[in-house]
DNA sequence: CCTTTTGCGTACCGTACGGTACGGTTCTGC
DNA sequence: GCAGAACCGTACCGTACGGTACGCAAAAGG
């Protein structure tokens, strides 16, 4: 769904190059690297110009936010009659994209940047991102699992547990260690296949195979 | 289990005084409000006396990360014959602990500080973070669900990944949202209970009355 | 061709930080 | 009771940040 343009304001293609440059250094040295002298040092721009186009710091950072969230849009592919098999495709493949959105570069540097900013009190710029990032993700799923439970595939009560389930079971801790600073997963791949097939062990129809879920050898 | 002494330097009472103050300053305004000169106001003590005890600001969060953990002891209560009931007692309350210690305001905190400092190449704050807090309440939950399969009454293949996915059941991303300035939970010990009788349906040898799951009901 | 706007580069300002130095005071060991 | 260490309060230093001001080039527009 394109934003529309009187809401959210675009930019232009200048100002998207100087944003790409704030990613780019906020990517590479994390906040501390990501000044306003330095800014327009990499972007070839006056400090002047950043306050006129942005406002100030935090205006830039929110910037920052809604020209990252614009270039990740998701397409809605729905309309195809569902299967069991198809389902299980979909969800494995919403579980690898998610996986690998929250294990980008500019994703974990937006939220650290994000969360070291909030306070107790609650934050602007997490809100935003939890707004923009999340919004486009969370639908997709929602939509994906209400067209498996209208299929007969899914069963639940409460849209959103099943959802928090399902993410809960492809991210676990991994968001939070990545955000710290360790490593990713070596496959995503197979963490995608793991998490969805004990979703389906809790929310499907029909008797799973479980041989990926490691709980068929017995022992 | 205690720290050894000769590894991890205790501090003195007046050291964990003023590291106390650190952490109200930093739990009331961010890392912002955690200021050397600051911090020497609030503690009233030399900021001489800081970089002497510290050495120097990554000494003192170091020191800060430390300190905290030491306050979070988590008591190994094991040797009890297992049923099935205690066994989901014992996770239930792991839950509720789990989330109520990731909710707490320090936690909260010192978490947003490590990951503000985090880049791409590592932290040495969220490493502390990670080993520091998070040792303790694995060992508990590894513990606990290594003894529910030797008593026979949990099945899986690999502990570490039934763990996973016990962490990912119960807290989904609730931290991230936390992290990111967003209210917790309204009833914990609810989820903690969804939670839990979800990993029993995935990883228990009983069949699960399913109830609180809110999948029994057909529709 | 001339005017107006836009924006670049630089210099500048006030502030606040991390870290150090120093004089005076309290605590400690003998 | 006294010497020495530990420590407090404050002043100080260099630096680097966010934000502003200005001079000048280049583009836009009529």
């Amino acid at each position: 769904m394109r934003a529309d343009a009187t809401d959210m304001p675009e930019f232009s293609p200048r100002q998207n190059a100087v944003l790409e440059q704030a990613l780019r250094l906020l990517v590479e040295g994390g906040e501390k690297a990501l000044t306003t002298s330095g800014l327009a040092r990499a972007a070839n721009c006056s400090k002047e110009s950043l306050y006129k186009w942005f406002g100030d710091r935090e205006g830039l950072l929110a910037a920052m936010i809604a020209h990252q969230a614009s270039k990740v849009r998701t397409f809605e592919r729905s309309g195809e009659r569902l299967t069991a098999d198809l389902l299980r495709d979909h969800l494995e493949l919403f579980a690898r994209d998610l996986l690998e959105v929250l294990a980008g570069d500019v994703s974990l540097a937006l939220n650290r940047l994000a969360i070291g900013q909030a306070t107790r009190e609650g934050s602007k710029l997490g809100k935003l991102l939890l707004e923009h990032g999340r919004r486009q993700i969370d639908r997709r799923a929602m939509a994906l699992i209400d067209q498996g439970k209208r299929a007969g595939l899914l069963r639940f009560d409460n849209a959103d547990a099943a959802y928090h389930t399902l993410y809960g079971l492809i991210v676990s801790d991994l968001h939070v260690r990545m955000l710290l600073g360790e490593p990713g997963l070596k496959d995503n791949a197979r963490q995608a296949e793991r998490a969805v097939a004990s979703f389906l062990t809790l929310h499907g129809t029909q008797k799973q195979s479980a041989d990926v879920l490691g709980v068929s050898a017995g022992r």
